[in-house]
Formats: C-alpha cells, structure tokens, sequence
DNA sequence: CGGTCACATTTCGCATCCAG
DNA sequence: CTGGATGCGAAATGTGACCG
C-alpha cells in the first residue's frame, strides 16, 4: 500500500513561478509591517492592494502561499497565526516555588468596582483580535470577539451581567467595531433588538467603522456582491460604498479603541484603583517571600 | 414553519491551466 | 512534458434573513 508522502526535501526543492516569488515578497513586506496576521488578514491586505481578488480564490491563493512560504522557510511562523484553534489543558506548575512565583503576575484589582457605569469592547472580526487585546486587556475591559452576527446564547450570558449592573444603578454600553457594509451594518441593530427582547438596557454604540471613516481615510471599498435584500436596505439608507473595518490602518484603529475607552471610563477612579493595586502587589510579593522563606526551612 | 442562502474560518482533493 | 499554480467544491458549526 503506498500512500503519497511528500517529503520534508520535496518541500524544500520546491521551484516557484517569478510571479509566485513576487507573492511572496508582498506578503513578507505586509508581514514586517504588523506583530501578528492570520492568513485571512493577510488575504484582506493583499485584496485592498490588488495582489489578489477579494473573493473565495484570492483568499485561497493567499492561504497557499502562507502554507507553502512557511513549510519552506520563506515565510515566518511566528507573525502568521490561527485565532480559531485552540488547545485546552489543565494548569500545571514543576513546583510550589514556581507556582508562587507567577501568583503576582495573576492579580489584578477589579476596576468595576468602582466606575460609574459598566460597558464592554465586542467586535466583528477575530481576525483584528490581536489589536484589540493589546490596546485593552490590561485595562480590564471585557471583549467580545462576535464573528459574523453574534448568537442568542452569547447574548443571553452577557445580559445576565448587565443586568446585575443595572441593578446598582449603573448604565451598561457596548462599544461595537465591525464592517460597514450591508450585512454588517446589521449585526449592531441585530444585538441591539436581541437585548431590547431580552428587556435588558444596554447601549451599543458604533465605533468603527463609521460611513465617514470611509471619506475621511479614503479606505478601499469592497467590489458590491449581488445581496438582494440586504443591500436594498443598504442603499434605501443611502450608503454607496462598502468598506471592512480591516481596512482601516492599524495605528487609527488603535487609537479609535483607545480613545472610545478612556471616554467611558471615569479615568480618575481606574487611575485611583491601579494605584491600589500597587499597593496591595507589594503586600502580596511580602506575604510571598515570607511564605517561600518558610518552604526553604 | 421549513428550506435555502449568506456570513466567518481553514484545509484538502480533484481537475485543469500554463510556465519553464 | 512536468509539475507548479489555481479554480471549484466540500467539510464542520451556528446564526440571521428571506421566500413561499
């Protein structure tokens, strides 16, 4: 039984098309402009350059080229990666001191105690993950990576949270980013209606992309799909172009998310908090050295 | 109410095209 | 002519929107 095996030196051997080299080069130039891409963001970045067409085929071609690149070292394995898998292992130390020692890095002071009012980050694309953790993870705000239009279930956990914070008195928001295009402009209204059937009073605010970044940025416009109904709907509300949130550059992405952040929070009071943490951190790091002092006994 | 299609994500087999 | 490149269809999963 011969099953076709293609070789480590088969891959390595591997001749390319001057085109294909080309393809390459774009891609590494793409790549050394960004931490981390997954393939599907890369295909985004060549399809609003015109490497490839913004369609099925260009994201497989893209998706070929970042496999073969890599298996073949042209390309780095560690700025391309897949945010949609993901192992799942229990916690496990290789020793108490090791176990003490990463405590500190896991406490952090709960920064909604004290706010006014209580809001979350959600957005379309788990492909712009990365930018988002960065810019607010630390921050202690929650993130909601939605994909495509967000399911009832997600919905359903998240208002039993704002419920309780409604019930202090406080108001609850969601800061939303997605594509603004015929299907994406409907997945806010859609979260906004499934809150409102769930009697749960929460604000979704728009942050990105709005119609006028398209202008403002000159962002590539999406080629118009035939969409019947959505697209109807899409241009009664008087919107021409089309344009994914993916196209805005990063930098004004970042500052976008940061900006729509430090305007909810009461600044002076997480500013307040954090100088709390410090605090208790030297009190945890004291307790800690006591504890291993006494383990080295 | 059920069927169909669109959306998001990634990979693979098969058939075909065409550069070297 | 060979094999690199690519178009097309399919797989899984859950959700909304629309049509009849």
């Amino acid at each position: 039984m011969s099953i076709p095996i293609q070789s480590t030196e088969d891959v390595m051997t591997r001749r390319h098309r001057t085109e294909t080299w080309d393809m390459f080069k774009k891609i590494k130039d793409i790549l050394s402009k960004h931490k981390r891409l997954s393939v599907r963001q890369i295909f985004y970045q060549c399809a609003t350059k015109n490497y490839v067409s913004l369609d099925i085929n260009g994201y497989e071609r893209i998706g070929r080229l970042c496999s073969q690149g890599r298996l073949e070292g042209i390309l780095p394995w560690d700025k391309i990666v897949d945010r949609s898998r993901f192992p799942t292992q229990l916690n496990m130390w290789d020793s108490v001191g090791d176990f003490y020692s990463i405590l500190p890095s896991l406490y952090r002071r709960n920064i909604w105690l004290n706010q006014p009012n209580y809001f979350e980050v959600w957005m379309e694309k788990s492909a712009l993950y990365d930018i988002f953790y960065d810019q607010i993870f630390d921050h202690g705000i929650l993130l909601m990576t939605v994909r495509g239009y967000s399911s009832l279930s997600i919905i359903y956990e998240r208002s039993l949270i704002f419920k309780k914070y409604i019930a202090e008195g406080r108001k609850c928001k969601i800061l939303y980013f997605g594509d603004h295009d015929p299907n994406g402009i409907q997945i806010d209204k859609s979260i906004r209606s499934t809150f409102r059937k769930l009697n749960v009073d929460v604000d979704i605010e728009r942050i990105a992309l709005t119609y006028d970044d398209i202008f403002e940025y000159n962002l590539p416009t999406n080629i118009e799909k035939e969409e019947d109904t959505n697209l109807d709907n899409y241009k009664l509300a008087g919107y021409v172009l089309q344009a994914e949130l993916d196209a805005l550059p990063v930098e004004i992405l970042e500052k976008r998310i940061i900006n729509s952040v430090t305007d909810n929070l009461d600044m002076d009071k997480y500013k307040e908090y954090k100088e709390l943490e410090k605090r208790d951190l030297q009190m945890v790091s004291q307790d800690l050295g006591g504890i291993i002092n006494k383990q080295s006994e």
